[in-house]
DNA sequence: ATAGTATGTGTAACCGGTACCGTAACTATG
DNA sequence: CATAGTTACGGTACCGGTTACACATACTAT
C-alpha cells in the first residue's frame, strides 16, 4: 500500500506538495500537479483517512444509536441520516441498543475512543448527563424522539401530544363513541405524551375512563395483546387509538381474529407513518416527517461539529394525519 | 483531551509503560500500573482508537453495504451483522447502495481511504472484480444473496431455487391449479433462481404459461400491479408465489381490492421470512435465516481479516417453509 | 529602483499511539 | 561465580498524513 511519501518521491516533490494536491490546498504549479496525480495514478495511491483523522483531528464520521434497527421506525430514520451524513462526505456508524444502558455506555465508550465527531441518539433509557460528558469531549450530540427541556441539549421531537389530539379528534368525528388506546411503554416519553394527547380529548368530551387504556410495548405482539385485554372489558369499542403503527397491525389482527370489522365495526388509526403501515386495510395514522427528522438532525449535528451557533433546545416538528382505509367506511 | 504523554508524564513514567498498563501487554509492576491508572483517571484519559488504528495498521471497523435498508430485508440482516462485529469488538459502517453502481463505486472510495478491515455486502449490481480489487488491498469481503462461482469470492446465499420449489408444490398441495408468480426484478440474481424454481415444478406438472408470471419489484407497490395484470389475464388464478413477501402484500391488497378471499379463493406464499409479514391474514412463506446470514457473514469475514483459512466459495444455507394462514382454509 | 504580493516548493514538527530494542536489577542454575 | 532468564522500565523510530514556517522566484504597483 503506498504512502504519500512513496508518491512524493516517484514525482520528485516533496510530501507538502502532495498534500496540497490531495486537499487542493496552497499553490501547486499545473505541471507539477500533473506530475503527482500521474505518481498517485501509477502507484495506486489511496490516502489514508486514519492518517488524516489523526493529524486533522476529525473523523468525518458519525453514530447514530438507536434502540433497535428491527423496529421499522428506525430504518428510515437511519436512511434519512446516512443519506444527508454521505452528501456531506461523512460516515454513519450503526449502533443498536436495545434499550440497554449497560450496552448504551459501551457503546458511548467506544465512540469516544473513535473520537468520532458527532452522535444521533435515539433512546430512552439515556441520561442528559452522559449527553453533556460528551459535549465536554467536543463530541456534538442530538437526541431525538426524546428531549431534556432543562438541559442544553439539542432535541428533536414530534408534536406528540398534538398528534394524539389529532388522532382522536378524527375517532370523534367518524363517530366513535367508545375510543380505546393501547399506549406504548410508559416510561418512554413519547408515549406518555401520547397518552396526554388521547387523555385530554376524552375528558374534554367525559369520554375518559382508566379502563380503556391498555399499555403495549411498541410491537405488534404488545399491540395484539392489549387489543385483546380491551375487548374483554369493553366488547363495545368502535374506537382505537393505538401508540404506534406497529401496535395498531397488532391490534388490527386481534380485531379479526375476534371477528370485528375494521373499520365497519370499529375504527382504528395508529401513529408513527411507517412505510410498511400499508396492510389491509390501509392503516389511517398520525405521520411523523420520519425523514424529515434524520435529515434534520443531521444537519443540526453538522452545525454544532463546524461550532456554528444552533440553538441547543427541543425542536418540534409537525405531524400529519392521513386518513386511510382503516378509519373509513 | 489528554494523551498518552500526558498520562505518561503525570505518572512519571514512560509512554511505553503506559501503553502496556492500557493493552495488559509486557511486563508492568504493579505500583506502577496503579500509578498510571490513578493518572488516566485523573485526567479522564480516553485512548484514541484513531492513533491506535495508524499505529497498529487494524481499525476494527467493518462495512455493511445494503441496496435499502428501507426493504424490511436489511434490518434484519443489518441488526445480525452489528450484534455479531459488536460482540468482537467492531464497529459497523452503514451504507445504502440504492442498486446504484455510481453510489457503490463512491462507497467502495471511502471505504479504502478508511481503511476498514473488512466489507459485507449485499448488491446485485457489484462486479466481482471490484471486490478482487478490494482483497488485493487486503480488505476483507463476504457477499450476501449474490454469488460469482468463478471466482474466489465468499458469498452466502439461501436455496432460492430450492426454496421457490417448496413454495410451489405447497401451493399445489393445496390444491391450487393455476399458480401465478410474481418475479422480482429479473437482473437480480436471486430472482431468476426463484423464477426458474417456479418455472420447474409447473413444467413437471405440465402447468406452465408464461402469462402467469408478472415481474415486481420487489416492494409492496410492484407486486400491487404485478397482481392487478395478472388478474386481468387469468381471473382464475388460484394460487400465487411472489418472489418476496413485499410484494405478496401489494398482491393481497390487489385480490383484497378485487374481492377475491385469501385463502379461500386464492392461496398466497411470500419468500424471506421478514418479522413484518404479520399482517392479516398472516403470510405463509419461505423463511431465509436472514440473522444466520448475517452472523455466518460476519464470522467468515472476521476469519479472513485474520488470515484463518476459508473457502472462498459460495455457502449455501437451508430455507423453511413456514405455513401460516394465507395458504390454510 | 524598491517594496509588496502572488506563486511555488521543501523542511520538519506535529497528531497519539505501538513496538522493537536496550538497559538494569534480581533470581535461578550448574 | 559466571551465565542465562525474568521482570520492569525508558528511548525512540515508526504509522501516514497535515501544516506552520522558511525560502525562492516572478510579477505589480509606487
Amino acid at each position: 500500500m503506498a504512502t504519500i511519501r512513496d508518491v512524493s518521491k516517484l514525482a520528485n516533490v516533496s510530501v507538502a506538495t502532495v498534500s496540497r494536491v490531495i486537499n487542493q490546498s496552497g499553490y501547486v504549479n499545473e505541471v507539477t500537479e500533473k506530475a503527482v496525480r500521474q505518481a498517485m495514478e501509477t502507484l495506486s495511491y489511496v490516502p489514508s483517512d486514519m492518517a488524516r483523522s489523526l493529524a486533522g483531528k476529525k473523523s468525518a464520521t458519525i453514530a447514530l444509536i438507536v434502540p433497535d434497527i428491527l423496529n421499522p421506525f428506525f430504518p428510515e430514520l437511519a436512511r434519512a441520516v446516512e443519506d444527508a451524513a454521505h452528501q456531506l462526505g461523512y460516515t454513519v456508524i450503526l449502533c443498536n441498543s436495545d434499550h440497554d444502558p449497560e450496552k448504551e455506555r459501551n457503546y458511548f465508550g467506544m465512540l469516544k475512543n473513535k473520537r468520532i465527531d458527532g452522535i444521533i441518539v435515539a433512546s430512552y433509557t439515556i441520561h442528559p448527563q452522559q449527553l453533556l460528558e460528551l459535549q465536554r469531549q467536543s463530541i456534538a450530540a442530538v437526541v431525538i424522539d426524546n428531549h431534556f427541556p432543562s438541559h442544553p441539549i439539542l432535541a428533536l421531537q414530534s408534536k406528540n401530544r398534538e398528534g394524539a389530539v389529532m388522532a382522536v379528534r378524527h375517532l370523534l368525528d367518524r363517530g366513535c363513541t367508545t375510543i380505546a388506546h393501547i399506549s406504548g411503554p410508559l416510561e418512554i416519553l413519547p408515549s406518555r405524551e401520547r397518552l396526554l394527547g388521547y387523555e385530554l380529548v376524552m375528558r374534554e368530551h367525559g369520554m375518559f375512563a382508566p379502563s380503556l387504556i391498555a399499555e403495549g410495548d411498541f410491537h405488534v405482539e404488545g399491540g395484539y395483546r392489549a387489543m385483546q385485554e380491551l375487548l374483554k372489558l369493553h366488547p363495545d369499542i368502535d374506537g382505537v387509538f393505538a401508540g404506534n403503527d406497529l401496535m395498531a397491525i397488532g391490534a388490527l389482527k386481534a380485531l379479526y381474529i375476534a371477528g370485528k370489522a375494521v373499520p365497519q365495526d370499529v375504527k382504528l388509526i395508529g401513529f408513527d407513518g411507517i412505510a410498511l403501515a400499508t396492510v389491509v386495510p390501509e392503516l389511517s395514522t398520525i405521520a411523523q416527517p420520519i425523514a424529515e427528522m434524520g435529515k434534520l438532525a443531521t444537519h443540526y449535528l453538522m452545525r454544532q461539529i463546524r461550532n456554528e451557533p444552533v440553538e441547543c433546545k427541543t425542536h418540534e416538528l409537525d405531524v400529519r394525519l392521513l386518513v386511510r382505509q382503516s378509519t373509513t367506511d
